[in-house]
DNA sequence: CGTTTAATTGAAAGCAGTCAAACTATGTGG
DNA sequence: CCACATAGTTTGACTGCTTTCAATTAAACG
């Protein structure tokens, strides 16, 4: 059941992650992995902290992180940000503002990183027109809904340990689905603040939580590094189950822990 | 900019709304309007509390509330619910499903309703084969994860009576926008414990913001009947706005108030 | 009408927030 | 190489919004 064939094309052509992501949910035809790879695209290099799209933004490409990490935000009246998802290279960052014309919120980037920009119409006449594409973009869309979902609970159902947990649990598995882990851990492009923002918490709280979980020998932690000393405990902690990711048990190694 | 044509059907057609809805967000030409009413599909009267869909399940229809009024939801590990939608009158209930294999939550009916049972496949072929089709409800998804990400920071960033308030004004507006509401105000198909699981709240808590609401003179109730009394002041005791929603201004008349 | 479900109210407890300060790491320029 | 600046982390004391628990009232239902 691998998913070979476009390997070499992940690690070297600024679109390859996307396509492996498109593929991680339904197969591609050949002619279909050529018309993604194909794509006309402008590669930019931007700096941490760059703005990718502001809410009420009319854009028009779609951006794809070709490497680094960003997040989507949006702030409240009040002045109080909330983070509602993390983007990791190879996501899609504006599948929205592809058939939307106004985006309702921003994304940021979290670390430096490259860029992909495709025309909106390109990549939507690629959608509408192949329906292996077009499913698979579909699917996209709707995992991420599937996240945004989960982060509801998350943020409204569960206490700041279980927040955390469950948040951290999430990066490792999306992580190593896209082979971004290293060995029982992962870098955490995040502050605590950051943290704090997505999970609807203070800094000031999840820095206790953090020294909580380390404490309790679930996880231990070295500047950003993340390690799971116990996975399975950490999962337990987080309420976490992944069935929300919608990715197949082959496509990552994480339940092997 | 009327949308007129098919409002005839909106009433009689149990996909009439649907088509209603899909035609929010773009024009069909003629003859994908009659696509999408000949789509076959069986009707099915429902009881209030029933299951639509249950987490897990791998379903083969897509419902479409042709009446009556649903949620979405999930349970968490310590057994306590997150309402993470509402669905209304012409909402397609899964979409999800449609395109992903195992449904990640659960829908209940709030209401009795009627429900039209569409064979995944015959609503695939069309959003894959007509590219306005397509178009149409990839806008649906899109807009739903929109207040999917709203719904994070109502639950993440603001204090209670934001959040109850919030979600007052959302009703409001997308009930109008379907011309569901009656003279300021609105019939509110939720009991304070499903207001309070849709808000991160408890019932209690809930039960003292509306009256809090109440007392300062935003809304007025009586029963589950919604009256807003201020609905400048609701708005912005909710924080809201009304941009997430992606509805056109001319679609609701709800900013005359 | 009795029974069940939902709404309401009060008192007490607790989780997380706020405020403030100290500490650490990283980076810069002299 | 060190002094200084900046950003992020850590810690403590106190406050407060919401929850919890419990009891009462009101409404819906057969």
């Amino acid at each position: 059941m691998k998913r070979g064939g476009n390997n070499v094309a992940s690690q070297d052509h600024p679109l390859g992650y996307l396509l492996r992501q498109l593929e991680l949910y339904c197969d591609l035809p050949p002619e279909d992995r050529q018309l993604v790879l194909e794509l006309p695209h402008r590669l930019r290099r931007l700096d941490a902290a760059s703005y990718l799209v502001r809410e009420g933004d009319k854009p028009t490409n779609c951006m794809v992180l070709a490497s680094g990490y960003a997040f989507r935000q949006k702030v409240t009246g009040k002045g109080s940000r909330q983070i509602l998802a993390v983007c990791i290279p190879g996501d899609a960052v504006d599948l929205q503002n592809m058939f939307l014309d106004v985006s309702d919120h921003s994304v940021q980037l979290l670390t430096q990183a490259r860029v992909a920009d495709v025309p909106r119409e390109a990549l939507q006449k690629l959608v509408l027109s192949r329906p292996a594409i077009g499913t698979a973009i579909i699917q996209l869309t709707l995992v991420e809904a599937s996240i945004l979902r989960e982060w509801v609970v998350n943020v409204g159902r569960r206490d700041a340990r279980e927040r955390i947990a469950h948040i951290l649990c999430e990066f490792a598995v999306r992580l190593e689905s896209r082979g971004l882990t290293g060995d029982q851990g992962f870098e955490l492009p995040m502050t605590q603040e950051q943290l704090a923002d997505a999970t609807g918490l203070t800094s000031v709280h999840v820095n206790r939580v953090l020294k909580g979980l380390e404490a309790d020998g679930l996880i231990s932690r070295k500047r950003r590094h993340i390690h799971y000393d116990n996975w399975r405990a950490l999962q337990d902690a987080g309420d976490f189950s992944r069935r929300y990711l919608h990715i197949s048990d082959h496509d990552t190694l994480a339940q092997s822990y």
